[in-house]
RNA sequence: GGACGGAUAGCUCAGUGGUAGAGCGCUGCAUUCACAUUGCAGAUGCCGUGGGUUCAAAUCCCUCUCCGUCCACCA
């Protein structure tokens, strides 16, 4: 099937309206939201996957008379979109400083929408039956008025705060991202031995660090309990090798006796297992590490350098001065955070950031996520045990693209921007028109943060629908019957999606959770740019057609399953597929432009089981019984690579290679049989290969206008 | 250190208590036949190891090995 054909029947479903949802139609709802895309990704296998997988259970509900909604959005990606944008401005010697946040928005805007106009048409592939005139994008009013609403409720019920807190800072991103942002990379370190002098005493304290730049912010030693060398130390003072301030040698049980020498240099503000051993030896915090990756300029000896030139300085002074032995250094591989997006080395500092406190959001979230029918199971438990483990949630970011957080703050009276309740600060999404309750002006300046891309993500299956207004939609399709997600974004999304519905609408947000695994290539390694092993799905399209594509995805489609692909292996499956595709024209053919003259046909009236009584009629009736059992059965618990498994077999195996073959002496009797076989199959067929199925049921005979239309095969 | 998943034909993978499956690849045969983008026939597997439950195990249970993923404050 060529592409023009594909095009004419999406125009012709599309302008039929036969991918609207109706709110106020009578029919039971069926909704499924698809997971929006980044504004500047381009669509891969994995996108064209789950396209694949929704459609299919859309049209398959549909044709069982569901008011289904397959609604899809746009996500605006803060972190991804800013970069690529920056990148942009550069090349025509822009950047944020020259521009000024009003500007640079103003020409992010207009990026968005050449982007967005290049973009969208390709996410209308894979035959997706969306209700495109409901698509979201994550920064339009709808969203921002949930979004608000959202950060206004939190901040009424006491759950929202702002403080100085260690976070994890890209430098390279000038943001703090959260935990689950972060990736893991072996390196090969090394690890020094530094040794301090305990003063008064006399003798040596040695410490065992992989980040000797880090000693000028030191402010303690500690030492597991009882360690056999250093424990009568414990309570003195020892000297900072580069600062020379005295500071405490403490006593901690979670200091590892078997790393190292058992002693731990404390650094909080670089280190979060140091910043709470500090904070409950209430120690100071400093910092030498500044936002841009470098060590702040007042730091003696490597002040203004960056990290890597910092420690290689710093380990030759300390050398010189006897604080390192070079022949004590060892070898010592370990694994360093970087940023998941620019693979940056994250460096922990303090920074003021907002948190939510999750506990109370994630005690209702496991007192009802069990109403969650999780595709494959073993993702309740993954998800439970993390939002039982949940810690506050950071929820700034220092970024210009995305929802700015809507928090004023007097400029006179409160310049430091501090938090209390409704004194010199107010939760507004506009300029505040009242005065400032302590100097009573007006002297209002926004929070200069955006939040976190998953506070407003989180919230995507409400504000879709218009939430927090009570509209029709949110009535009838909330909570969805149907989200698909690869593992990944389980608890970034999935997990904050539970929590946030069941905090604000009191209910699991979906019905049904699907994940889908993770496509690999052949040697086992995630596809990405920069190894250059990602397939393209538009190659395969206009290669064997979507329709074999799709159903090529669907083998790879199983639950929770990771799959091995390649080009090649892609383009036999694909090529199987198309030759399945032939073969249902060429049954056509037989059936349709070859039908003898005398022959019946097809009455949709009666039953035909009745009226043909040849055995070979009876068989293939028998066994296409059996396959609407099967691919219904299938479809209803999300096993579609089961579901076209059977289906393929049925037709090709069973119909077309055995019955039709039967019938070639008797082929006028047959010809009621035949019609209602293949016509049976091809709406069976429908949700998974949609093209081909509307372009040869169009040729049967058939009533309605679509076999989008028509009747889901029932099996009695 | 915890949690989870995988190991089945040359390759990519289904199956998951009752005589080993698909696609691709391979071998042989068939072409005035709806279809060579085909049909028919065929070869290829101690279903990772060791044990247990059972009339019966690739399938359930336990052990081990190897691979993978996720989580954790790896100085």
């Amino acid at each position: 099937m060529d592409s023009n054909k594909e095009e004419k029947w999406y125009k012709f479903w599309e302008e039929n309206g036969f991918f609207r949802a109706n709110p106020k139609s009578p029919s039971p709802p069926y909704g499924l939201l698809v997971p929006p895309p980044n504004l500047t990704g381009d669509l891969h296998l994995g996108h064209a996957m789950q396209h694949s997988i929704l459609d299919a259970i859309a049209r398959f509900k549909r044709m069982q008379g569901f008011d289904v909604l397959l609604l899809p959005g746009v996500d605006h990606a803060g972190i991804q979109f800013e970069g690529t944008f920056d990148k942009c401005l550069a090349k025509e010697g822009l950047s944020k400083q020259k521009l000024g946040r009003d500007e640079w928005l103003k020409k992010a805007w207009q990026f968005k929408e050449e982007v967005y106009n290049s973009v969208s048409s390709t996410w209308r592939f894979m035959g997706l039956s969306a209700d495109w005139e409901r698509e979201v994008f994550t920064l339009e009013e709808k969203v921002q008025k949930a979004t608000f609403e959202e950060f206004k409720t939190f901040w009424e019920q006491d759950l929202l705060y702002k403080g100085a807190y260690i976070v994890q800072w890209c430098p390279k991103c000038g943001s703090a991202i959260e935990d689950i942002e972060m990736e893991y990379e072996e390196r090969k370190e090394k690890l020094y031995f530094v040794r301090y002098k305990v003063s008064g005493v006399g003798g040596y304290i040695t410490v065992a660090t992989a980040r000797p730049e880090t000693i000028p912010a030191d402010v303690a030693i500690a030492i597991y309990p009882n360690h056999p060398e250093f424990s009568k130390f414990y309570g003195k003072q020892a000297e900072n090798p580069i600062t020379h301030n005295e500071i405490p040698i403490i006593q901690d049980e979670r200091v590892d006796k078997n790393f190292g020498t058992g002693a731990l240099k404390i650094t909080p503000g670089h280190d979060l297992l140091d910043y709470a051993i500090g904070k409950e030896n209430n120690l100071r915090i400093l910092q030498v590490i500044g936002k841009d990756g470098r060590i702040v300029e007042d730091t003696q000896i490597i002040g203004g350098l960056k990290v890597d030139e910092a420690r290689a300085k710093i380990v030759t002074y300390l050398a010189e001065k006897g604080h390192i032995l070079v022949e004590e250094t060892k070898d010592y591989i370990h694994s360093v955070p970087v940023c998941e997006r620019c693979k940056t080395t994250v460096e922990p500092l303090i920074s003021e950031e907002w948190f939510i406190k999750m506990k109370p959001l994630a005690q209702r979230g496991l007192k009802k996520i069990k109403k969650v029918n999780f595709v494959p199971k073993t993702f309740l438990k993954i998800i439970s045990l993390w939002i039982k483990e949940i810690h506050d949630w950071s929820i700034s970011r220092s970024l210009w693209w995305g929802h700015r957080i809507p928090v004023w703050y007097c400029q006179k009276c409160n310049p430091n921007h501090l938090v209390g309740k409704d004194k010199d600060m107010m939760v507004s999404m506009d300029e505040p028109g009242k005065t400032c309750q302590s100097c009573s002006q007006k002297h209002w300046i926004q929070d200069e943060q955006v939040l976190d891309t998953w506070f407003s993500s989180g919230l995507w299956p409400l504000s879709t629908l218009g939430w927090p207004s009570d509209t029709k939609e949110v009535k009838k399709y909330y909570p969805w019957s149907f989200e698909i997600s690869a593992p990944e974004i389980k608890f970034l999304w999935i997990a904050r999606m539970i929590m946030l519905g069941l905090w604000f609408a009191d209910d699991i947000p979906f019905k049904n959770m699907f994940f889908h695994g993770m496509l690999r290539d052949l040697q086992g390694r995630k596809f990405s740019k920069s190894l250059g092993n990602g397939i393209d799905p538009n190659e395969l399209r206009n290669q064997w057609g979507t329709d074999a594509t799709r159903m090529a995805l669907y083998t790879y489609s199983i639950p929770g399953r990771d799959g091995r692909a390649s080009k090649q292996t892609m383009d036999e499956r694909a090529k199987n597929f198309r030759n399945f595709g032939t073969k249902l024209i060429n049954i056509a053919r037989f059936i349709v432009d070859l039908a003898p003259q005398d022959a019946r046909h097809l009455d949709n009236n009666s039953s035909i089981e009745n009226k043909m009584n040849h055995p070979d009629d009876q068989a293939i009736l028998g066994k296409l019984k059996k396959t609407i059992k099967q691919v219904t059965s299938n479809l209803d618990s999300f096993q579609l690579h089961l579901a076209t498994d059977s289906l393929y077999e049925f037709i090709w195996h069973q119909f077309a290679d055995k019955y039709i073959e039967s019938t070639k002496n008797r082929r006028a009797e047959a010809q009621p049989v035949l019609e209602y076989v293949f016509k049976t199959s091809l709406e069976l067929l429908h949700p998974f290969m949609p093209f081909i199925t509307e372009e040869l049921w169009q040729r049967l005979p058939h009533t309605g206008k679509s076999i989008m239309l028509a009747n889901w095969p029932s099996a009695t």
